[in-house]
DNA sequence: GCCAACGTTGGC
DNA sequence: GCCAACGTTGGC
C-alpha cells in the first residue's frame, strides 16, 4: 500500500507545469534544507503519492505526483546533509484545492498543512488523501490501476 | 509588505 | 544541554 504525501512549492521557482514538463523521467526535488522534511524524504516509497502544493501563490493543491527515485544526495548540496527524491507528475487535478477549502473542511483538520505550514514535505492520511482527492473531482491516481488503454 | 510561527545556531 | 537570538517561511 503506498503512502501519501504533500509537497510544496513556490510555483515562481518550481511549478507543477514544469515538473508536468520533465515527463516520466521526473525532476529532483532538490533544495529541501528541513530535517523532518528530509526524513519524510527517506521514508518515501517508490511509487508513493503525493500532492503538489503551490506556496505563496495561488495556496492551492494544484497535482499529484509519484515517486520516481528514492532519497538520495541532493545535487546542490556539498555537504552531504541534505537529500532529495525524484517525482514526475502523475495528474493534474480537473479543480485545485485551496488551503482556504481545506481549512473549511472539519474532515481536514488535522492536516499537517493547516497546523504546520512551515513544513515542506508532510504526510497525508489516506482518509485525508481520499477527501482532497474528492474535493478535486478525481479519483486520485492510485486507486485505478485498472485503468488501461 | 508585515508579522507570527517555527527551526537552527551559537554562547554559556 | 539549555535557551536566547536570529533567519526564513508563508499566510494574510
Amino acid at each position: 500500500m503506498p503512502a501519501y504525501w504533500l509537497m510544496k512549492s513556490e510555483p515562481d521557482v518550481f511549478s507543477f507545469q514544469v515538473l508536468k514538463s520533465r515527463g516520466k523521467k521526473g525532476e529532483a526535488w532538490d533544495g529541501v534544507r528541513n530535517f523532518q522534511a528530509r526524513n519524510n524524504m527517506k521514508a518515501m516509497q517508490l511509487g508513493d503519492l503525493a500532492f503538489f502544493y503551490h506556496s505563496n501563490e495561488g495556496k492551492e493543491v494544484v497535482g499529484i505526483m509519484e515517486v520516481v527515485k528514492l532519497a538520495h544526495p541532493d545535487p546542490k548540496d556539498d555537504t552531504g546533509t541534505w537529500k532529495c527524491v525524484d517525482m514526475r507528475a502523475v495528474e493534474e487535478l480537473p479543480r485545485p484545492v485551496t488551503l482556504v477549502e481545506i481549512k473549511d473542511n472539519p474532515k481536514l483538520a488535522k492536516m499537517v498543512l493547516v497546523n504546520n505550514s512551515r513544513l515542506s514535505v508532510q504526510p497525508v492520511t489516506a482518509a485525508e488523501w481520499a477527501e482532497v482527492c474528492r474535493m478535486a473531482g478525481t479519483s486520485g491516481a492510485a486507486k485505478k490501476p485498472a485503468k488501461k488503454k
